[in-house]
DNA sequence: TGAACTTCCATTGACGCCCATAATTACCCA
DNA sequence: TGGGTAATTATGGGCGTCAATGGAAGTTCA
């Protein structure tokens, strides 16, 4: 499987580590780095994770931009600076950061929410706040969910 | 890994030496010249810095520049007259030149900030607000700068 | 002969690596 | 189809190693 499907809880330890779901890996696995690669999402209280490749791809449109621009720095600091790379132990599990740990408010538990090609990590009970109001507005707009052949509101952020 | 992620503050002893951290260091490690290399950023109280490899591309974009223009010369005197080669020393520390230290603001601790194939140093306090602003010009434009799978910045790829 | 720097060594605390266990799931075969 | 067995996953804990840091001894240059 290469898409990250569905929502796994799993427990963080007195350590801070934290087991990866096991569907998750293997498409993690199949990359250059054997790990994830997180930082704070701009706008939710949760992290937005992938592979390294995503951040590769990233890094090159970024060197892409004029050498000493505004554009160029903002984007890269706001990015790069607080991406996080965690490795997998030998059992699958990643330690996360202070930072990351206090932007997503999590303590004991970590919700991991499949986007497709990215994933997103929650606390659970934020999660649970989040799906409810993300229903609510599809509901809302139900009539424009329907349109368009390829879904440009996108909710992945 | 050979992107420049994350943020790390080390300390600045008496005698100056700061720990280059050890994720920078196998990027750096790699190449050519064992250290790294700073000149003082044109518009930001920070160090723009990077393995030497960047800075041969560097003097070859100057290359191709006009000879005798005063783009030419302008930038060459803004960078090359300014940047400064620090090698490691065996535990993988750098000394920073006090017109380095003077222009970043940097007393007692250094914070090395991922930029994705570059990265800069700064004084925590000054990064801050930095960052902040940064995440915030990061929210406003949310919309260019999803992180695709083809083309995340919008910039022809 | 100092001052500044380099090289070397010591300390400590965090993290990576390894092994153990429990619980669930997948698999096989009668 | 059901029961039993093997494999995999999630989780916990111990221990060795390495990174960050501090300081001392040896070097070079004025």
């Amino acid at each position: 499987m290469a898409l990250f499907l569905s929502t796994f809880v799993n427990k963080i330890d007195k350590k801070g580590r934290v087991s990866v779901p096991a569907s998750f890996r293997v498409a993690l696995n199949a990359q250059t780095f054997s790990g994830i690669v997180a930082f704070p999402s701009f706008t939710l209280a949760a992290l937005e994770c992938s592979g390294m490749d995503r951040f590769e791809q990233l890094a090159n449109s970024v060197d892409e931009l004029d050498p000493f621009s505004d554009q160029r720095d903002n984007l890269a600091t706001a990015i790069f600076a607080r991406t996080v790379q965690m490795p997998f132990d030998g059992e699958g599990r990643i330690m996360l950061t202070e930072p990351l740990l206090a932007h997503a408010g999590l303590d004991d538990q970590a919700a991991f929410v499949g986007q497709g090609r990215t994933f997103q990590i929650w606390s659970p009970a934020a999660l649970e706040a989040h799906v409810k109001a993300a229903a609510q507005q599809a509901r809302d707009n139900r009539a424009a969910l329907k349109i368009g052949p390829r879904n440009p509101t996108g909710t992945s952020s």
